[in-house]
RNA sequence: GGCCCCAUCGUCUAGUGGUUAGGACAGCGGGUUUUCAAUCCGUUAAUCAGAGUUCGACUCUCUGUGGGGUCACCA
């Protein structure tokens, strides 16, 4: 454990070799939020020295979701910008004796594993002296780990002195970095035994060490690619209209709580209430139900000019156009829309059922539709329908944009009915031509008397 | 298989020897509703198993079982 008074650092090192990662995105989020609650510094370092795998694309990829989501790092570097250091470090470890250049020749053939590339192997490569001892470290999270670095051997830790592997080139740069503590996914458990090897063979101080929990799918599996149509990148949470914060919230709940009963935090509130001693030592389940009803919470939660941008940005072209017409109608849908979905794609979703378009133009419905479980008479509906007009001929315009004066009004009549659905049913399919919609009163409050009227008009002359 | 880690409702979790084992999501039921959505109320559901320690174990110990991670000249 560090002093109170030492400043922490940490670091968040993802390899560019693939799309962020929703996982990736929480030991990032992790590392932040010890990091903002106690002023200390977050690294973002870029793990670029597998130079086959590593592209540009993949780190474009990182920063910018890193940057949606508003995890912002108080340094950057690329770990291939640390060549020299590396290779200092290297000669050193060599010179002491505590590494030494191996020739591959005699021991590849009973050495080599099958799923070891014969061809890509190389003659000779670096390798760490083991010093066959127990490693000790007291994990952050876990608690007391102890591993017999006897059966690791004398591992590579280089394939030559430009070209350092993972474990080395990690320790040389949190070394340099003057890294405290490092924060990073269980799946590294393995690799901790051998970086502090190293850290005692350079004579460094050794950080230290917690291991989260890592996500799993549904089924408990590992989270890989697409799963129960639940993607692993991050983009595309972005693409599919979720909120960052939202995001942070459901990854963070996942693996640690405050607790309290509070569920729904903005970033700032989760960095005044985090605490590594409360991260969970077991696996969790990414549940994209929960999620979703988080981001409603937040959605919830913004201002309606924010609801409003978000919501037009997610429209398709024809509503969009519709809207730019008639933006009077559409700022008067917004409540009814928040009111149907979790995430802003499903804005778009419902453009495409026609589930709003409605709103702008008159439907077009069968006659026998306008009939309540297709058993009241046309005459009836009729007498219904005209009854109803006669009743909004009365109202000012202002009474009908109001939904409960309007009830008031209407139910007047339809209370006195055996059945009300025989005139409200008619009434709203008039209105939105479909089986399953917003309610007349609804309607009626965002599209303004006039047009009801004629609506209701065209109804009566169907029958 | 070796090594390491983990284990409370379907899921995320609270709980740190004595609780009717609490909350949230989902589910189910109901209220409100012409319908759908939303909303409100209610409700089903869990301590992996077996020993031990103890007056008393979800909680401590051991064993078993189950799940996961890792065993690269990737990170």
């Amino acid at each position: 454990m560090s002093d109170s008074n030492e400043k922490i650092i940490v670091r968040f090192a993802p390899s560019p070799t693939g799309f962020f990662h929703v996982g990736s995105l929480r030991t990032a989020l992790f590392n932040y939020l010890f990091a903002k609650q106690q002023r200390g510094t977050y690294i973002l370092r870029i793990e670029d020295t597998d130079k086959e795998r590593s592209k540009k694309e993949y780190e474009d990829d990182i920063l910018a979701c890193l940057k949606w989501l508003g995890i912002t790092h108080d340094a950057f570097y690329r770990q291939s910008e640390h060549a020299e250091e590396h290779k200092r470090l290297l000669k050193k470890l060599v010179d002491e004796g505590k590494a030494y250049v191996s020739k591959e020749s005699e021991v590849a053939q009973e050495t080599i594993s099958t799923k070891a590339d014969m061809t890509n192997r190389r003659e000779s490569v670096i390798r760490f002296k083991n010093p066959n001892k127990v490693v000790i470290w007291n994990d952050m999270i876990l608690g007391p780990i102890s591993v017999d670095t006897t059966d690791l051997g004398d591992f590579v830790i280089a394939k030559d002195f430009d070209t350092p592997l993972y474990n080395f080139a990690v320790v040389s740069d949190d070394t340099a970095m003057d890294v405290t503590h490092v924060i990073r996914g269980q799946d590294h458990i393995s690799n901790t035994p051998r970086q502090v090897l190293i850290y005692e063979a350079l004579g460094a101080q050794v950080p230290a060490f917690g291991h989260i929990p890592l996500i799993l799918a549904e089924d408990k599996a590992k989270l890989s690619k697409r799963k129960h149509g639940l993607s692993v990148a991050v983009r595309t949470y972005q693409d599919e209209g979720y909120l960052p914060e939202a995001l942070l919230n459901f990854m963070a709940l996942v693996g640690w709580n405050p607790g309290t009963e509070e569920e729904i935090f903005t970033l700032k509130e989760l960095i005044d209430r985090f605490s590594i001693a409360r991260v969970q030592k077991s696996s969790g389940v990414f549940n994209m139900t929960k999620l979703r009803w988080v981001n409603k919470e937040h959605i919830k939660k913004m201002s309606l000019d924010e609801q409003c941008a978000k919501i037009t940005e997610f429209l398709d072209e024809n509503t969009k156009q519709l809207a730019d017409r008639e933006h009077a109608i559409f700022d008067r849908i917004v409540p009814h829309i928040l009111e149907r979905i979790e995430i802003f794609s499903d804005v778009t979703k419902l453009c495409e059922q026609g589930e709003l378009a409605f709103y702008f133009q008159a439907p077009t419905y069968l006659a026998e539709k306008l009939s309540f479980k297709g058993t009241v008479l046309s005459e009836e509906i009729k007498t219904h329908l005209i009854r109803i007009k006669e009743i909004l001929e009365n109202l000012s315009e202002l009474e009908c944009m109001d939904i409960e004066m309007l009830k008031k009004a209407i139910s007047a009549y339809t209370d006195t009915l055996p059945s009300r659905g025989n005139a409200l049913h008619p009434f709203r399919m008039s209105l939105s031509g479909r089986d399953k919609s917003p309610d007349p009163f609804t309607i009626t409050s965002v599209i303004g008397k006039t047009e009801v009227q004629e609506r209701l008009q065209r109804a009566i002359d169907m029958l």
